[in-house]
DNA sequence: CTTAGCACTCTCGTGCGTCGAGTGCCATCC
DNA sequence: GGATGGCACTCGACGCACGAGAGTGCTAAG
C-alpha cells in the first residue's frame, strides 16, 4: 500500500468532493482519475486515510468526505499552486487603478476578492497602529472644541472631535483659538510628529506641548493625547465586507444554517483579531474547527497581509465554507494583496 | 355583513399570521378574537376579502394569508401606534448618546435598529449635497499634490485628493505651496463657503479665484471643482447595514432564498435610491411589490428622514420580511430617527 | 499488495392510505 | 338580510412500506 498513492486518493476525494458537493466513493473515483487501480484497492486506501482522520464518511454507506485534517494536509501539501489567467490579473490592475481614495480602492478590492473567490471578502484598513503619521490638521467648529483630522501615511484619515479644557485663567467660556495660534500649533505638532510611528508619538508630543508654553500647555495636551488614543485604539480599526450574497447561494452547504456565520461577519471586532492573528507573511489559510470563533467552524479563511515595501499594515482575505476551492481562492487572495500593495501608498 | 367588522377580521388574520407564521383559518381567529360570531361568519367575511384582494390562501384548504394589499390596508388603517416602552426609550437614548464620532452613531443607530426590530438595519449617511460646508481643510501632501478635507454641518468629514495643474510659467515639477500661500487659500476658502449650501458654492468659489489673481488663479479652481465635485457625487453617499444574520434567522420566510434579499442589500446605489425616494415626512412603508428592485419584492421596508430642525438629511429604515410586525418596526424607527435628530449636530 | 466477488447497510425516492384542517355551499333561524 | 349550523369535499402533511442504488467491509484468490 504505497504511501504517495494514499495521498493521491485525498488529493482525488478533495478534488471531487469540491466540485461535485457530494460525498465521493471509490467507484466515481477510479472512474474520474487515472489511479490505475481498482475501486477495491481505493477501498483500502480510504480505509486507512480514513483511520488517519483526514476522511471521514456521513454515514455508513455514503462516500467519504474530507475532515478538516484532509483539508489541512492538502493545502501544506497536495495543492498545486495555479497562477490567475492574464485576462484575471488584468481585471484586478485595472479595477484597482479606478479607485480614487482609499475607501475605494478597499471597496473594490473587496468586491474583486468576492467576485473571484464566489465566497465573502474581508478587507482591513491599514491598521492605525501600524501606521506613521503624515500630517495632523486643527479645525477650530465651536467654543471650546476642536476637530482632529489625522492623516496616516497610509492613507487613512481619521477625524475626532477634542473637548478643549476650561480657560487656564478661570474666566467663563470655552477655549477659543485664533487663526494664528492655531497655525503655530499646528505647524509644531507636524514638525514633531513628521515621519514618526505611533510609539515615538507620546515623546515627541511632550516637547511640544512643553514649547508652547502654559498658556496653551492644555490646550496641546488634550489634542496629544486625542491623536495618540486615536492612532491606538483597538475600536477603531475598520473592515469592509463585500459578496455576503454569495453565501446564500450555497446555502445548502452550511449544517447549521448560515445565521451563526453571518452573525460572526458583524462582530468586527473578532473577525480583526482573526485576521491580525493570521497576518504572517504570505498567505495563510484557517480551516474549520482551527478557527476558534464559533461561527466559523464550518469555514476556512484565507487571509493575507499587505502594505508597502514588505510591512505589513493590514490583512485581506476570504471566507467561504470548508468545502471551497483552496488553491483558486488562495491564488486570487494573495493576487489581490499584491496589487494593493503595490496601489496603496496612494 | 358588516364593513367595520370585515376590516376588524383582516386585522386579526394580519396579526395572527404576524405571530403564528402559519396560514390562519378560521376557527382558529373565531378562538384567539373575541369577534363575538361564529365561524362561519368569518368564512364569509374571508371570502369578501380574498375578493377585495386583500388576503391569499396558498393552497385550497389552507388558511388566508394576507396579500401586499392586506398589509397595505392594515398599515394605513388598522395598525395602532404602539409607543416604545421607558426601557426602550431610555436604552436608545443612553447607547446613542455614548456615541464618540459620525462614525459611531450611525453605527450605533443602525445596530439599534437592528436589535429593536429583529430585522436588517439601513441607515444612510447624512447626504453631502444636502449638507452645508462647515469647514475645509487643505493639506500637502507631494508636490503638485493637495489632500482637500471637506467638514459637513452635519458632521461628515470627507477627503480626497487633489492633483494641481502644472505651473503656469512652465518650470519643470508640480506646484508646491507653502504654509503662509496655504494657509491663505484656506481662509479665502473658509470664509467665501462659511454657512453656504452646496448649489451655492459655485459662485461663491469663483469669486475666490478671482480673488486670488493669476498666479493661484489655477490652484484655486482645481480645488474649487473638486470640492464641488465631492458633495454632488452620487455615488459617495454611504450606508451602515447592521443585522444581517437576523434575517438568516426568518429564513424560511423567503420562498427565493435569501440570496436575492443579499444581492439586494449589497447593491448601496439602489438601496440609497429607495431610500431617499421615500424620504417624505415621518415614517414611510414600502411593502413587498411596491418596491420595484427584483430582489426586495418578499420585504418591506419601513423608513424615515432625519436631521436636525426638520430638515432632513437623510434617511434610516429597516428591511424585513413582508410579514412583520409593522406597528413595532414603525414605533422602533421613528423613534431612533427621532433620537437621531436631537443627538446629530455632534 | 491487488483484485474480484459478495453480503450487508443505509439513504432516498415513490406510492399509498389516513388524518385533519379548512373551505364553500345550502338550508335554517332570528 | 345577515348570522349560523351542518355537511360534503379538497388537499397538503404524515407515516409507512418497499425497492433501487450506491457504497462499504471482508474474504479468498491472484
Amino acid at each position: 500500500m504505497s504511501e504517495v498513492r494514499r495521498f493521491e486518493v485525498l488529493r482525488a476525494i478533495v478534488e471531487d468532493y469540491v466540485t461535485t458537493r457530494e460525498p465521493v466513493g471509490s467507484r466515481m473515483l477510479t472512474e474520474r482519475h487515472r489511479l490505475g487501480v481498482s475501486p477495491a484497492t481505493i477501498r483500502n486506501d480510504m480505509a486507512a486515510l480514513e483511520e488517519a482522520g483526514y476522511i471521514a464518511q456521513p454515514h455508513t454507506s455514503a462516500g467519504r468526505v474530507p475532515t478538516d485534517a484532509g483539508y489541512r494536509v492538502f493545502v501544506d501539501r497536495l495543492a498545486e499552486v495555479r497562477p490567475l489567467n492574464v485576462p484575471q490579473k488584468r481585471a484586478i490592475e485595472t479595477f484597482l487603478s479606478e479607485a480614487v481614495d482609499l475607501d475605494d480602492v478597499l471597496t473594490r478590492a473587496g468586491r474583486l476578492i468576492a467576485q473571484l473567490t464566489g465566497q465573502v471578502a474581508v478587507v482591513q484598513y491599514p491598521s492605525l497602529r501600524r501606521s506613521g503619521l503624515r500630517h495632523l490638521e486643527l479645525v477650530p467648529v465651536a467654543e471650546g472644541r476642536l476637530l482632529v483630522v489625522v492623516i496616516t501615511d497610509t492613507g487613512r484619515v481619521e477625524q475626532r472631535f477634542c473637548e478643549l479644557p476650561l480657560r487656564p485663567d478661570g474666566t467663563d467660556g470655552g477655549i477659543v483659538l485664533d487663526d494664528i495660534t492655531l497655525g503655530e500649533l499646528r505647524a509644531r505638532f507636524n514638525a514633531a510628529a513628521a515621519g514618526k510611528r505611533l510609539r515615538d508619538l507620546p515623546t515627541a508630543f511632550a516637547g511640544v506641548v512643553e514649547a508652547v508654553g502654559p498658556e496653551l500647555g492644555g490646550v496641546a495636551q488634550a489634542v496629544a493625547d486625542l491623536v495618540v488614543d486615536t492612532l491606538g485604539e483597538e475600536g477603531e480599526e475598520r473592515i469592509v465586507l463585500a459578496g455576503t450574497a454569495n453565501l446564500a447561494r450555497s446555502e445548502a452547504t452550511f449544517e447549521q444554517g448560515l445565521s451563526p456565520v453571518l452573525e460572526a461577519l458583524e462582530e468586527q471586532v473578532v473577525l480583526l483579531g482573526l485576521l491580525t492573528e493570521m497576518a504572517g507573511d504570505g498567505v495563510g489559510v484557517r480551516i474549520g474547527h482551527e478557527n476558534r470563533l464559533d461561527g466559523l467552524t464550518e469555514t476556512s479563511v484565507v487571509a493575507s497581509g499587505y502594505g508597502t515595501d514588505g510591512d505589513t499594515v493590514a490583512s485581506l482575505g476570504s471566507i467561504g465554507p470548508t468545502r471551497m476551492d483552496y488553491p483558486g481562492t488562495i491564488a486570487s487572495v494573495r493576487a489581490v494583496a499584491r496589487y494593493l500593495s503595490r496601489v496603496l501608498p496612494n
